[in-house]
DNA sequence: GCCACTATTATCGTATACGATTTCGTACAT
DNA sequence: ATGTACGAAATCGTATACGATAATAGTGGC
């Protein structure tokens, strides 16, 4: 059956402000939208609500939704509880995943490398996405894999329209992620499965994080045995966007 | 002004599952929840949709809205979720802290201690919330902070309803709590208090396991320097409500 | 020329109405 | 007795309509 109008007012929405046709700070009129999809307010209220509650747009009483601003602290901030939760998932699937997925992954993995070679950004992050969504797939808290695919949804919806990719990031990614396969393929306890997976996303943000000038983030799990990073000495300058210092005088 | 009606109903609703009124797979007609709030069947959606999207209600297409069926693993999902979030939002706000903070901290923690002995869960329950509340509330990450607080919404919503108090676990509870303060007042780095405020959560999930004779949740974090718990062995017996073990034949 | 105040307009919030869909009970056939 | 087909009732999904609210423009006074 054809889904609900509001289902698909939320689909409509969603893939416009994700391709960038409504802009951070759009205004997204009721009456507008309904006449495009050729329905009432009613379902679009609805859809919007949702939205709202994904974080994707802002919603103010009696007044309107816009698209949520998508500045770089907005980004950075979904990066970084991503890599929190990503992590966890990850740690809670390995002792799940058989041989299959393992090689799967690997094998995904190597597309990337492909990918690398043949400039395909857009193949890259979808190639990426799959990698990931096979390693903590079977997290058996559906809660936290609920948060981890709003994560990616926010991300989606924020990428294009801000941000690219930062020069030397992808393949230092593809490299991780053999690592992580390593790990996994060993048997290596869930705590230090959980580090390098938590790991491997901070590394992203705090390449991000590094061209825009500003100190990493500080929420690196310290691998108990292997090569700690070098972020996780006891004073970093702390980091205005991430760690919101008091900058009393 | 007065909120608007679909405020008025989400808090109606949310206030009546929290208080067991409305008990796990109760069905939310439309229809007899705007009768009772005097209003419309719209705003009443709306406000359905809302709690959906936090997890209170389950919503069928063209069946209509029941209560999240809170059976034991949920509760227990929602408690290892918060522990991961909690703990990382604790080690994210921990620099911001001042020392007003930490006492008013340990100030509620010696209200909460007062509480043990004149038997008075309920106001030990309030504190508790206060308590942590007070240590991450400066968490820069507003998405991190955010996902906490629903995670909170949960908890008070399913607590009451099916889950009661472990014996012993409240004294714990107090205890560790003044071992974090004493981290956070000697300025520990930021993994070891997100190790210690993960644990401190992940205790509570493994006590209400232990009464249930099931195996404690993997997900603590090894302490870099001191005391590791007992749980962070590689092979502990895979517990089907968090590990979800493939039980091939 | 600039500020305060009013009128206008665009948009939101919600009530009502009605078609669409599911669910449940009943009758019938096997 | 059990399963199936049909019909009625309950409930949902959405269109329409209208009052309420806030943004905006226009007017007058200083």
């Amino acid at each position: 059956m054809a889904p609900s109008k509001s289902e698909q007012a939320y689909e409509l929405i969603q893939d416009k402000i994700v391709s960038g046709a409504y802009s951070p700070g759009y205004r997204l009129v009721l009456g507008s939208i309904a006449a495009e999809l050729g329905c009432s307010t009613v379902p679009v209220r609805e859809a919007i609500r949702r939205l709202e509650a994904e974080g994707l747009v802002a919603f103010e009483r009696n007044v309107g939704a816009t698209v949520a601003n998508v500045d770089a602290t907005l980004y950075l901030h979904t990066l970084q509880t991503l890599s929190v939760l990503e992590g966890a998932a990850t740690a809670l699937a390995a002792p799940l995943l058989d041989a299959d997925d393992l090689t799967e992954a690997r094998r995904i993995n190597r597309d990337m490398e492909s990918c690398l070679q043949a400039f395909d950004p857009q193949r890259f992050s979808r190639l990426n996405v799959a990698f990931h969504e096979r390693l903590y797939g079977l997290c058996p808290n559906p809660h936290i894999l609920d948060l981890v695919q709003r994560g990616w949804n926010r991300m989606r919806a924020m990428r294009s329209s801000t941000f690219s990719t930062v020069p030397g990031r992808a393949r230092e990614s593809v490299a991780e992620h053999d690592g992580l396969l390593d790990l996994l393929e060993a048997g290596t306890p869930v705590h230090a499965i959980e580090a390098a997976a938590r790991d491997h996303r901070t590394n992203t943000l705090n390449a991000y994080l590094a061209v825009a000038g500003l100190p990493p983030s500080p929420l690196y799990l310290p691998l108990p045995d292997a090569t700690p990073h070098d972020a996780d000495t006891t004073d970093p300058t702390p980091d205005p966007a991430l760690r919101g210092r008091k900058d009393t005088p």
